[in-house]
DNA sequence: CCATAACCGAGACGGTACGTCGCGTCTTGAT
DNA sequence: ATCAAGACGCGACGTACCGTCTCGGTTATGG
């Protein structure tokens, strides 16, 4: 769980309506002010309750966006079609998708960027979204080893980290536009590398 | 300039040893607190001077940042020493290497995220910071494909995506470190891909 | 009470340690730099708190002095000696003796100005300055009446208005000092008048 | 004059229109928004002119104020019409009145609050209204005396003091109304006195 | 008669203080 | 005994205003 108190035992017991109305006025506001301007008092208003309320059920801003959008989205997992890279395109292509929301766009970079402030935030975040999707990707790669289209000595953590980080990337920085083909652009570079023949009988 | 008003003609001119008193209590403020905690008051006080003068100079705190760093950090240009390999891989080493320090590891992502919210600082930020990195790490990748290393269709606004991404991915979310051998590997991969010929064989 | 926003009932309770430290600061403030140079921000910090907790308590600059002076500075009542004219000097001589403090001499003529601007704090004034000290000298021209020392159909209201401003009126114009002796002089100039005989002949 | 530099002689000559357009606006903007509120700012642009045109002819909003006022508002005399009371009596009326603008009530309580703080500022103030009419009532008491209506040894400046002193106060604390007839009553108070015959006896 | 020098009007600046927003905490009453 | 909620203490923000400085333009005087 992510609240800060251990909902230990006895006394009045939690009103489990308060946490969801809040989840939902919390992506609501995301949705309508963004993520810097969200303020607690204003969740607790829209969801009908009281700043303490929250408190008491989340850490920080940050937390409670986490947990909100935890229980909101949810994670398309890699699929498994025996083909190595049309795998790898769909498994990207949903990190496309999500960037194409008002949230992905604007709320994701602000969030992750809160993530170097609180280690126990980061782990949250990681084991609730990053590892999951990635596990699925991983899942993928290791198939397409046993496949034998790619190299077994593949190093499977950078190239997780090479599909997604472009996506990434742009949406940060906003220099070039997240389009449809880029995955499997990323993914057929990544695959075939851009070396010519040339290069490749000279250094390798 | 970075200037919100442009400084026309007449009145009295502004003070300029307030610039580079605010530039230099704003980086030494930014190691000392981070970025989410640093304060225009505190620079303000830090500097010598009052709030006022700073939001005649700059819109915001993040103006402030991204105008300070760029007076304090100089940019690394990409080499060029005829080995294209050798050239991309020193090239990404520099961003790996500003990531070593505070300034790079907790401030810089929480300032991109905040370009989302502000087109002009971030045409800002790009102008100063991005576009010009990214300038000679493009022209090391044309020297690539006129030397016949590279091949002639290569996407370059893909490449110095692919190149530059993953440090920064890994800065973000934390979850493997950046080694001094991560631009090594990166290169390589993109140049050599990582599928087997088997793969090349099926699908190209 | 002066709090704007009365203590209704729940919440938490104010701390009164607070209170008393601001209205310790105020006065010591005002003795320092006087009325026009007092600052709520000063206050705040001289007393160790901050604006906020001073706002929440008092409307502004204004009440917060009237609640410090009030809660500081005591009324002196008028005495009752049987003496007519000798209680009424006696109770004016207080008067003069509160402007002898700088408070008296700087602050009071400032702060009496303000009340022009807010009824509010007018009323809040009046009922803890002006009318206890006021009621007392009231009581003592009755005696006198009673004791067939003044007319009965002395208009009451008026004599008190005409005993205690010339002193205030000196104190504000600075035209003339406000000497030991000005209430007796004014006491007796009300009570015996300055007409000769020839003219109370001629028009009474 | 109240040019703080004076014109010496060569030169470019002021600009006197606008020292009238400043103090009509500045009268203007008293009727307005009254004394407290009143900034150079704002009677700069409705004079259209600037604030250092403003500071070089006053030395503040005070000095301002003074010098708008004499300019506009003018000083009845206390006439001599052979009756001494008549003549007091008409001469306290014309503070009375003085007292019905919005002028007289809102800002000569706060504009003499600021004598307090600068004696050039009060002793400006008291050379151009207070002594001038005060002389003329001092006229109307000497020919009282002279007329043998007012006792010989009476202390003129007392007098006056008592004479006015009554409708300032009425009109600082606002606990009663300046009537019409306040002027009457306080004359012949003091003329007359309100001890009984058995007082005078007893102690005169 | 013109050049010079002084002064004027105006804009912008540096800084103090204000009034407000939001967070995180504490205390009370109700369940 | 624990929860929900209101109020509080406080850090920081963004703004208004003051008093000052500098600039370009205008005007009287001296050569």
């Amino acid at each position: 769980m992510v609240t800060p108190v251990a909902n230990t035992r006895s006394g009045r017991p939690r009103d489990e309506r308060i946490d969801s109305a809040v989840r939902a006025a919390t992506v609501d506001l995301l949705n309508e002010v963004g993520y810097a301007a969200l303020t607690l008092e204003a969740v607790a208003v829209r969801a009908g309750t009281s700043k303490p309320a929250l408190r008491r059920r989340w850490r920080g801003r940050q937390h409670l966006v986490v947990d909100a959008l935890a229980a909101t989205v949810g994670t398309s997992p890699t699929p498994d079609t025996g083909c190595t890279h049309c795998d790898l395109i769909a498994g990207i292509q949903t990190l496309t998708e999500a960037f194409t929301t008002k949230i992905g766009r604007r709320v994701l970079p602000a969030l992750v960027a809160d993530l170097a402030d609180d280690p126990e935030l980061a782990e949250t975040f990681l084991n609730r979204y990053f590892h999951p999707r990635r596990a699925t990707t991983a899942e993928a790669l290791r198939r397409g080893i046993e496949r034998g289209d790619l190299s077994p000595d593949t190093d499977i953590d950078l190239l997780l980290d090479m599909l997604a980080s472009t996506t990434y990337y742009r949406v940060l920085f906003g220099h070039l536009p997240v389009t449809e083909g880029l995955a499997k652009q990323v993914v057929e570079t990544i695959l075939a590398g851009v070396a010519t023949p040339h290069w490749r009988n000279h250094h390798h």
